[in-house]
DNA sequence: ATCGTTCCTATTGAACAGGTAGGGAATATC
DNA sequence: GATATTCCCTACCTGTTCAATAGGAACGAT
């Protein structure tokens, strides 16, 4: 996510990944290997050669927060290695894949309805800053 | 979540673990440690000698699935081993530390408003059922 | 030709998940 | 009191992931 939004923050230009390690105080190499996750996923275009780097590959407000996750992380919500609707539970457990996909279906809520221009800003949408707005939800639990 | 369900089916009577594994369908030294998380959460108690097992120690209704989730794993909702309110970033990045908040509050929506005895009867609370009612939620992305 | 880059492959060390194994401690029933 | 059942404790194993490290090849502007 850093490296996503220190791009987004530049773009359209390019960025070099000692330049974005240095802002964010990230191994440069370590961030390499998250950048090429964002590569191979389509999200940033490298360009090589001296002035080369990075940039998105569309506009910062038209990635969502979501598309960046899964490109690095894979599938939002794993059970047991298996997406929610994926799994199968017996008796008295039954009921519990619709659980896993409510929980899923939340947090997509968030993810895919952020974009990395209202990040870079802190415009978030209503729905997601009424979700940090009570006092609660800066609290451990 | 298996195993609190079928104590959660059975309550208040005791159930013993091989009786819960063979339920199941898991080893029953791996439910054992299960239990054994859940014992020393306060969730459950176990009795000793024959005719013993583990029970409950409050009705289904009123032990939530979040409770059960953070006995066994730990809080909710990590970044980089920490919770999301002990992030800090810099920079471009320093609204992050709002985006896992809401993240995880939309996970408490779901986990914390979710009791044992709606999960085996299957009758969600409307605002949950919402989330998986869409047929997008059954769907992968 | 040279320098600044991306890009590829391989490796490390620590932590964690899921599962295995043996045996001690408590208790109900016979 | 013997016995069977069951919880409970400690330790171990194996594979996977996370975060990071390392070296160097490919590429491109100057």
């Amino acid at each position: 996510m850093r490296a996503a939004l220190g791009l987004a923050a530049s773009y359209p230009a390019t960025v070099s990944a000692q330049t974005l390690a240095d802002a964010q105080g990230m191994p440069r190499k370590f961030l390499e290997a998250v950048l090429a996750d964002l590569r191979r996923a389509g999200l940033v275009q490298g360009v090589r050669g001296a002035e080369g780097g990075y940039l998105l590959r569309q506009p910062p407000d038209q990635i969502t927060v979501g598309s960046v996750l899964r490109a690095v992380d894979g599938p939002l919500a794993g059970v047991r290695g298996m997406r929610p609707e994926e799994t199968a539970y017996e008796g008295t457990a039954a009921h519990l894949s619709e659980l896993w996909v409510a929980v899923r279906s939340a947090v997509r809520g968030v993810v895919d309805e952020v974009t990395l221009a209202q990040l870079v800003s802190g415009r978030l949408p209503a729905r997601v800053r009424k979700l940090t707005a009570t006092p609660d939800a800066w609290l451990p639990r």
